[in-house]
DNA sequence: TTTTAAATTATAATAATTCCAAACTTGACC
DNA sequence: GGTCAAGTTTGGAATTATTATAATTTAAAA
């Protein structure tokens, strides 16, 4: 019964999908439209449940563990790991890495280019560089 | 200035217990030896738990959980994030981040001087960092 | 030795995530 | 449009890592 009225807003999401080989489903448009429509965003499955309950989409979490994995195996998300408690899944795919603030369970992306990691050994024999995390962990000010 | 005594060999952990403000308990001092006298080392509470009980140590699970959070705490163990399953502990706390090998879990130290962190944005306005954790996740070469 | 606060333990509880088998959709084909 | 197989979704059970609890044991101060 609620139905999104504007021109054709699925348009490009629809085009995302078919382009990672995944069939549109009213679930996973609904997910997508709430992923990557809302500019950067880091979220978790609970998040991202309550998020599209919220929007009245209705969706079990299980789709949505399911879908979160879906999109980063098909190179649409990225999934940050900065709390060995909840798993976090990033919009950005662009080279950035991350301020994290412990008290709030917060991300904040910080530009690739504003970091450089300089003098890194190389890999081990056998082994390549898959890809290189910088999380910057901060807390409130003791004032 | 590492001395090593044969002659008593939990004379530097007890050192290091008490210096910590931890009574010196079985438990503690037989986790702490397979944490400090065996070099470097990257566990898991689980990991932890089995070589104890290997070495005929008898310890609970909850005592090796409560142990290393009291030894992090104290500034003897460090927590490293890498997998948003499982927890590692780390004995090395100088200056250092980590190679990750995703496929089988483990992790190999990167000495702090081999790796420069340049350009980093502050920290947001009253906020401080605390810590830059890098960690350069690599995989096996294509072949 | 006695006392008592701290530590340990087995077990239950919790939280995030994955598994599963049944029910429902989707898209291809007629 | 109707049929069907493959793909998808679902609620709920299972799993895994970890933390909490309450009773028991131990360390060390008096």
């Amino acid at each position: 019964m609620s139905e999104v009225t504007t021109a054709r807003p699925y348009a490009h999401l629809l085009q995302k999908l078919k382009g990672a080989g995944l069939r549109p489903t009213r679930q996973r448009l609904a997910l997508a439209k709430l992923l990557f429509d809302g500019g950067d965003r880091h979220l978790t499955a609970e998040m991202l449940h309550d998020e599209a309950l919220g929007a009245n989409v209705r969706v079990s979490l299980a789709t949505v563990y399911n879908t979160l994995h879906q999109f980063r195996r098909a190179g649409l998300l990225r999934e940050i790991v900065v709390d060995s408690q909840r798993t976090y899944f990033d919009t950005n795919m662009s080279d950035h890495h991350h301020f994290y603030f412990d008290a709030t369970g917060d991300l904040a992306d910080i530009p690739g280019h504003e970091v450089t990691v300089a003098a890194l050994p190389p890999a081990p024999p056998g082994m390549t560089i898959d890809r290189i995390d910088v999380v910057v962990r901060v807390r409130a000010d003791r004032s």
